[in-house]
DNA sequence: AGACCTTTGAAGCTT
DNA sequence: AAGCTTCAAAGGTCT
């Protein structure tokens, strides 16, 4: 078995935390693209020298997580910034864009076209806008009203201009109560129509006007979730008409791949979404924070709509009617005593039986590096693998 | 047929 | 409060 590196032993156990994997993966893959030419194994070297510091050093892990939490907080930042509040930009994390770490054994570039989805290729046209429409035009679910720099009120004279006299439906409004008069403004364009979603009278919304967040449960998935909600005792429920689900609205993300899915498909050539996703999360963050800042408005204004026309849903509607997903399986499989969350951190060295198994990783990196020993040079490697979930451990194995 | 993959962000839940 | 979990879209792939 690998022998658990004792240089900094402790230290490397203070870094069992989701922070410093996701900057080691920045650091692998810049490895990885650089394709490990003597310089860059020296630059490796390097990284690890700094990463060996960084362990040694909490003031530095914080740092590390500082920084994470910048990302976490960018949302806000652009609520913030979108509240009105100029600000200048200080060039910080949005100047050099930040990519996900992707480990070595990740999918590698080959998904990648030209294989190279490097920054600068990220930046083709990515948020293009054309024959000066507002660049999310496609996008829209709702009418260029909602649109408007003013704030995120609903126009009073939305129904007049559509025409359509909207009341709630008695069967859904049980289910789905609207605001008493936000509701009959609403317009939705025909972006409401995505052209899969085949809404049928179930998938009305209560006001008689289908909604993309209202989808019938005829779909598999949805299928599924009413499935799962079915108790035995309640088999006359299969005869009534199953609820429409209502979907959550799209986050700022969710609406950039929708937009860019199409482009990416047409330049890379590539049709499976989770490669094409990858790709999106990259140009995602290649994006200026001035065109991020696009998605995060109209992700606003969706919510802010959704609410509107939705008050009593909640996001909590939609959970656990989704089959389980696999990381939730793999953390299953994991219960005692090989817990994902008994890792070093949590039991220390002195139970180092009690850490996750090396099965419960998902990558593994390895690290070439050079250190003095007694005046002579030595090769060492590194494994570090890389956990899973979040909730897991790092673990960084020498050989020598 | 239906889960899985893969991404980020929002919201809910748990500790 | 912080951290974790779930779901939102998409469509090829896999079981």
């Amino acid at each position: 078995m690998p022998q658990l590196s004792s240089g900094g032993g402790d230290d490397l156990g203070a870094n069992d935390e989701m922070i410093a994997f996701k900057d080691e993966g920045e650091q692998e893959e810049k490895i990885q693209e650089n394709a490990f030419t003597e310089r860059d194994l020296a630059d490796l070297k390097s990284s690890l020298v700094n990463e060996s510091e960084i362990n040694q050093s909490p003031s530095a892990a914080v740092g590390a997580r500082s920084q994470q939490g910048e990302q976490r907080g960018f949302a806000e930042k652009h609520r913030e910034h979108l509240d009105g509040v100029s600000k200048h930009q200080d060039g910080g994390m949005y100047k050099t864009p930040t990519y996900p770490g992707y480990p070595f054994l990740m999918l590698p570039d080959p998904y990648l076209p030209n294989s190279s989805v490097s920054p600068s290729s990220n930046k083709v046209s990515v948020v293009q806008q054309s024959h000066g429409m507002h660049p999310l035009t496609s996008l829209l679910p709702y009418s260029n009203e909602h649109f408007s720099p003013s704030p995120p009120h609903l126009p009073t004279d939305m129904s007049q201009k559509t025409g359509v006299h909207r009341h709630q439906s008695q069967d859904l409004s049980g289910y789905y109560s609207l605001p008493p008069g936000g509701v009959g403004q609403i317009t939705p364009s025909m972006g409401w129509f995505p052209h899969s979603l085949m809404l049928g009278p179930s998938g009305m919304h209560p006001t008689g006007i289908p909604h993309p967040a209202i989808v019938p449960p005829t779909g598999k998935q949805d299928h599924d979730q009413y499935d799962r909600s079915i108790k035995p005792q309640e088999v006359k429920r299969e005869k009534e008409p199953k609820k429409p689900v209502i979907k959550k609205p799209l986050n700022a993300f969710m609406l950039y791949m929708k937009e860019m899915r199409a482009k990416v498909i047409a330049e890379c050539t590539l049709k499976e979404s989770a490669a094409i996703n990858q790709i999106l999360g990259r140009r995602w963050h290649a994006l200026t924070r001035e065109e991020q800042a696009k998605y995060y408005e109209l992700a606003r204004k969706e919510r802010q709509l959704h609410m509107q026309l939705y008050p009593t849903w909640s996001a909590r509607d939609n959970y656990g009617k989704k089959k389980r997903r696999k990381r939730e399986k793999l953390q299953d499989s994991n219960t005692d005593p090989g817990s994902p969350k008994k890792c070093r951190a949590r039991f220390g060295l002195n139970q180092q039986t009690d850490w996750c198994g090396p099965s419960t990783y998902l990558y593994i990196s390895l690290f070439l590096k050079n250190l003095n020993q007694n005046g002579t040079k030595k090769k060492r490697l590194f494994f570090i693998l890389f956990p899973a979930a979040p909730n897991m451990c790092r673990q960084i194995y020498e050989f020598t």
